[in-house]
DNA sequence: CGCATTGTTGACAAAGTTCAATTTGCGTGG
DNA sequence: CCACGCAAATTGAACTTTGTCAACAATGCG
């Protein structure tokens, strides 16, 4: 038992590029091609082998996988800051576990992967950057996977939005203001856009909330909490 | 059986020593306590600080998450040759993602943190393997995410069969026998021990596989496959 | 032999999905 | 500026799937 110092941040969102120093920083993102993408455009497809790694500047980006069915799973939307095709750091070729897609207009830095490995051996942190991330991401799907068994799609709903909120959300003089369909936040929550309207409606009965089409005003995030 | 420049197998399992020579893979499990474990034995505990790493050895050890409501959320059953703890690694300190527990009697080799983080800078192959292994963690828990959403408790309950088969099963000559309850079984297809037994029931009328306490023996595999 | 564990089966309930019908909001072009 | 048309949102009702619970049967261990 380590008797560690003292109380850290709980998750202070490491990134790739956590703790490198600023001239290293530069470096790294002079390597990467600059890139700007139009919404609803594919950045990567589950199963193609992995060739790049890429990390948001601007915009949202969802990450999901389609069943063999054709319905289409979604991890979690990426926001500034988040990298993702980290298997192309593997010295044997893997295959992207998921796809990418623009939501939003979107910059992204691309690095190619023989560069990315290059990099990686010049500056070790970025390795354990790596690492750390993918750890990261497992994390979030375990937890969102131990959401999807044991919350309700309406506590699933309200945790979509809420994080939404602090993701996203533009903070307003009414509360904050997210840009979402119905359709997408059922998406998220893993229900169906119907549900989503029910339950929308019912919190703005309740006064939590406000809607216009595309877009939630959430005005008190306390009451869709609990319950 | 190094085997390099050759059709690879699609999905080797990569562990964490593939790749090493022998004589390295010998100082590196020198370095781990060989440890025995009795079943319903606690392993390491979800939240906890990561502080050492595991590789099961001989039996089975199940990874899940308990829920704020207590339920428990099965991430999967381990299997002799797979690591875990592997968030040990990191250079500042991280919480175990799950909870490990013996199912049944287990020998593990454990490895202290800081002597596997050493390990690592001298066997660099041994960070890769284990960057490779959480991408698999991260691709399975997606398949289960994934067939979680969009299959059937029947689909999942004749996957978890089938994969039992595979990985726990005894071959026999009236088919593949594995040792499972229904509960556990239900566990691992994310339904009730009262479902599996209707299902198994079903499956047993059609002939194709038989029962016995605590034991399912597959006869005929394919008919589980589609519907 | 007795007892605990495991398994079976039925009746019922809960949660969400599906689908169809309708309404609302909003940009566009006349 | 209005009317059109389309995408988004709403709502009700039936339906499906699976979980819940209770009662009971069977298996096998000590």
């Amino acid at each position: 038992m380590t008797g560690t110092g003292q109380a850290r941040k709980p998750d202070a969102t490491p990134t790739l590029l956590t703790g490198i120093p600023e001239r290293d920083v530069n470096s790294i993102l002079e390597a990467a091609t600059p890139t700007k993408l139009l919404p609803n455009r594919m950045i990567l497809t589950g199963g193609e082998q992995a060739t790049h790694v890429f990390m948001l500047k601007t915009g949202i980006v969802k990450y999901y996988r389609l069943t063999h069915t054709g319905d289409e799973v979604l991890f979690g939307w990426l926001v500034p800051g988040n990298v993702f095709g980290l298997a192309s750091l593997l010295s044997s070729p893997v295959a992207y576990l998921g796809s990418a897609m623009a939501i939003t207009e979107c910059q992204l830095y691309v690095w190619e992967r023989d560069r990315m490995r290059k990099l990686a051996q010049t500056y070790p942190q970025l390795a354990e950057n790596s690492f750390r991330v993918v750890l990261k991401y497992l994390t979030a799907l375990a937890d969102r996977h131990a959401g999807l068994i044991s919350l309700s799609a309406e506590q699933r709903l309200a945790d979509a939005l809420l994080e939404l909120g602090r993701r996203t959300g533009q903070v307003h003089s009414a509360g904050v203001e997210v840009e979402i369909t119905n359709e997408q936040l059922g998406d998220l929550a893993h229900t169906t856009s119907f549900t989503a309207s029910r339950l929308l409606s019912r919190w703005k009965r309740a006064g939590a909330l406000s809607k216009k089409r595309g877009k939630v005003i959430i005005h008190t995030p306390e009451s869709l909490v609990s319950d």
